[in-house]
DNA sequence: ACAGATTTTGAGCGACTGCTCAAATTCGCT
DNA sequence: AGCGAATTTGAGCAGTCGCTCAAAATCTGT
């Protein structure tokens, strides 16, 4: 059972696909263009994926799956929102210098009306969302916050709006960057109240509980 | 100065537009089913506007013109955050319904690979992010936390965040549901956290005055 | 009623799209 | 070496795209 011979070219045009979609954008991945980045033929495509939706569909899940494996274990020692923020901002740059952007940005631009890239997407973002999960879960446990809030939902509020400021970022930079540093700020703010003292620690968990029950 | 013949065309185009890139998306939004929907011939499109993208361009103003002076006046009576998140899930509710994709979103996911549309998408987008931080100024303000947080910054994020999440519920209605959920109950705690005693209100401000000195 | 400008039309150009297909090539195996 | 299967190729089909253009229709002022 060596490697089939095919596997390479597998690999070249998933390898091909990420490339057109983060330099190129969504509009301009098509089979044509995927195999010109791949240095093979077009009709590949068809005879190794059926169509450009399945193969776009499978690049999401490899690409994704090699950048969280990637990150897994800087994600492992964040300790407070703040870091994490900067976590997804550093990421981000690191992408964008490369004149690259976002996958996942563009993939879930294009799968809004083709449904066959909707869960592929999905797949994909939730890969990152059981991440983000991980780290809320350990980072709120910590505060008086996380006796309250849901770190299911809250993972995914997080991971769509950083999808969604990226995608600002592509129409306005200076203004992405604004709501970058408001919410820098508004972290730092988070942390504080966690160093709040003993009595004014009571005092907000008291006020929470009583507005929960309400 | 009577009304020219063609200024009827122009509006049938612009509706056309709009109508088209919600029912069909920003893939399927081209100069024939614009046209098509407009009930008028494509070849208009380019003796009105000139080209494809400039028409989007004017639809972008002229619909984002239209809604937000439609919702100016709830936007008023805005005066938490928890109002201003169910203010932004109505709105988007009623759309759904109609089996709309936000309009927004539409462009600034076709934004990203076409510079010409996105200074228009940051321009429509602006509008909304104005109004937004006009209801930051005047609910922070009341909050211990006005003090350190920016508005500007913030109407930003939450403008895109929202994006972001709207293009998330394209692909998972379900998270996106529990997404707006889990900050609604985040709001509600902020909510809790501003009906502090005045002791407590006390000490938080102080410790938040003492983080920002640091 | 007529001339001149404005608006509308349908055909068409070249480029692109997803996808198919028969023929050519390469591969693993005996 | 030779056979069958797996892989690769380039041409091609039918469709869509943005956009152009000459001709037709419609409006405007006299």
């Amino acid at each position: 059972m060596s490697p089939q011979a095919g596997a390479q070219t597998r690999e070249k045009l998933l390898d091909g696909a990420i490339r057109t979609l983060v330099e190129q954008g969504i509009a301009k991945t098509s089979a044509r263009s995927v195999a010109a980045a791949a240095g093979v033929n077009q009709a590949l495509v068809f005879y190794h994926f059926g169509s450009v939706d399945e193969l776009l569909s499978e690049a999401c899940r490899y690409a994704t799956e090699q950048r969280v494996a990637r990150y897994r274990e800087r994600l492992a020692g964040i300790s407070s929102l703040g870091e994490l923020l900067a976590f997804g901002r550093e990421m981000h740059e690191e992408e964008r210098e490369a004149g690259h952007v976002a996958v996942l940005a563009q993939l879930l631009a294009g799968a809004q009306t083709q449904p066959r890239l909707a869960a592929a997407t999905a797949a994909g973002l939730s890969l990152w969302v059981a991440e983000v999960e991980k780290v809320l879960v350990r980072v709120l446990s910590a505060t008086p916050l996380g006796e309250f809030a849901d770190p299911v939902g809250l993972a995914r509020a997080v991971a769509a709006s950083f999808v969604g400021i990226e995608l600002y970022e592509g129409v306005d930079r200076d203004g992405a960057t604004r709501a970058l540093d408001a919410l820098d700020q508004l972290a730092a703010v988070a942390a504080a109240l966690d160093d709040l003292g003993p009595v004014a620690q009571r005092a907000v968990r008291h006020r929470l509980r009583r507005a929960a029950r309400g």
